[in-house]
DNA sequence: CTTCTGCCCTGGGAGC
DNA sequence: TGCTCCCAGGGCAGAA
């Protein structure tokens, strides 16, 4: 599934390949896809139809293509979504495909912007632009960038500059975490505290920092906070640049996975597999309807007060 | 306010 | 071979 390093590779491809063109005939193949837009697909075509896509912008896994000073097209890839630039007349349509946006005037000569999504996860909306609640509460106001609203009250995400490791943003951010009461996966999971993580990489976060997922974050000594923070960074920084998913790539790699996720992973999707580090076989278990994945050895689980799910 | 659960959706794969 | 069922999970609504 699309994880932060994928969002930031297909951003930086809508750069390079869309931003520029001028939206022409939007074709909304399911409407499920439009769910989260205010008024239903005709509104949402007539929304963007003649607009001029003006930059790619990315927050956590949300991803938008101002068309205005005050609008913007929001893209989320769910689990399964996929942004594909097409060229030529008439482009393949993909089984999967549940918007078309036809284009004119692209950089490089794409004729139309794809979302593709499986498992219908993943949604796209037109929607406004709004100051960041921080910003409106009184912010620098340098750094005071417009967000959509849906994306209001999700946190900056590890990659961006002003929660940076050694920076104030990152050192409140530590704070933040151990004044929740909760286990330490439930808080990298939490997108209003830190976006972007998702179970894949608070997984490999964990077992990097040697943390159980149920440690309670009110009772982890700050430093421990900021070795999983620094290890959740560090994990998809890792994918950005190895995983090879380059926007060409996403022509071909139809499962949206980063080359990172084929590859190197050391919890996630392991259990009964020997731990990189010790060889104790992974373990597994369910949580927040999901899975974790831990090295029984590496990360013992906590006792009493210092565990918390 | 904070924390947590249930649900949305599809199709690949396992099991029978 | 064909059917049924389970599983993946980000984010939202609503409950506690």
């Amino acid at each position: 599934m699309p994880e932060l390093p994928e969002v930031e590779t297909v951003r930086d491809g809508l750069a390079r390949h869309v931003v520029g063109a001028r939206v022409g005939e939007v074709e909304v193949l399911r409407d499920y896809s439009v769910r989260h837009h205010d008024g239903g697909p005709s509104s949402f075509a007539g929304a963007i139809e003649g607009a001029t896509l003006t930059a790619a912008v990315r927050r956590g896994k949300y991803l938008w293509l101002p068309v205005s000073p005050g609008t913007a097209l929001l893209a989320h890839l769910g689990m399964s979504g996929q942004l594909l630039v097409r060229d030529g007349r008439d482009p393949w349509v993909h089984p999967h495909l549940r918007v078309r946006l036809h284009l004119s005037g692209a950089p490089t000569g794409a004729s139309a912007l794809d979302f593709v999504d499986q498992r219908t996860f993943g949604h796209l909306a037109v929607v406004a632009l709004v100051p960041t609640p921080d910003d409106a509460a009184g912010g620098r106001g340098t750094d005071a960038p417009l967000v959509p609203g849906p994306v209001a009250h999700i946190a900056r995400d590890l990659l961006d500059p002003q929660v940076a490791s050694g920076t104030p943003g990152r050192s409140a951010l530590i704070a933040a975490v151990r004044r929740r009461r909760t286990g330490i996966k439930r808080a990298l999971l939490d997108q209003s505290l830190v976006s972007g993580v998702g179970n894949i990489y608070a997984d490999e976060a964990l077992w990097r920092a040697r943390l159980h997922y149920a440690r309670a974050t009110d009772a982890l000594r700050p430093v421990e906070v900021a070795r999983v923070l620094d290890a959740a960074e560090e994990v998809m920084r890792e994918a950005l640049a190895v995983g090879g998913t380059s926007f060409d790539a996403l022509y071909v790699n139809v499962n949206g996975e980063s080359g990172y996720f084929a590859r190197g992973l050391a919890a996630y999707g392991r259990e009964g597999e020997p731990c990189p580090r010790c060889g104790t076989p992974i373990a597994r278990a369910t949580f927040m309807n999901r899975s974790a994945h831990w090295c029984p050895r590496c990360q013992p689980r906590p006792r009493g007060a210092n565990a918390r799910w």
